[in-house]
DNA sequence: ATGCTGACGTCGC
DNA sequence: CGCGACGCCAGCA
């Protein structure tokens, strides 16, 4: 393994510490993790580490995490589609055609509440 | 081996 | 102010 991909380990390993830190019943973004992280232009980034957290840790919340628009963009990477938005509404997160209900309410930005790491 | 595809978002024109 | 291009780089075909 050379530099270059340990680096993109951790930050893997980055996103997943936020995304563990994300309350019941509150939602956040890729994007806003990202640049929580410095790498503002990396949100995909994210989105993949979502993809490898079930291997890694399965015990990652990441049916909180959804796109800016607070669509559920990732959903068909679950077991079965509507795993995603099923895990969401026990929490008492609203969705609607795969979108979060009071999006902006239930939006946890990682800046202001974590504010640094 | 190598090339393409994305759980996105920002920047440029 | 709308649309297109690009950055990011691990996994898979």
């Amino acid at each position: 393994m050379n530099e270059r991909s340990s680096q993109s380990q951790l930050f893997f390993e980055r996103v997943w510490d936020v995304v563990r830190c994300i309350p019941e019943g509150k939602v956040t973004s890729y994007g806003a993790i990202a640049r929580f992280l410095g790498a503002a232009r990396s949100a995909r980034m994210v989105g993949y580490a979502m993809n490898a957290s079930h291997k890694h840790d399965p015990s990652i919340p990441a049916h909180r995490v959804v796109n800016r628009l607070g669509l559920l963009s990732g959903k068909n990477h679950f077991s079965n589609p509507q795993r995603m938005q099923h895990l969401l509404e026990k929490e008492g997160v609203l969705i609607k055609d795969d979108k979060v209900q009071e999006f902006e309410k239930l939006f946890w930005d990682p800046l202001t509440e974590l504010e640094s790491f």
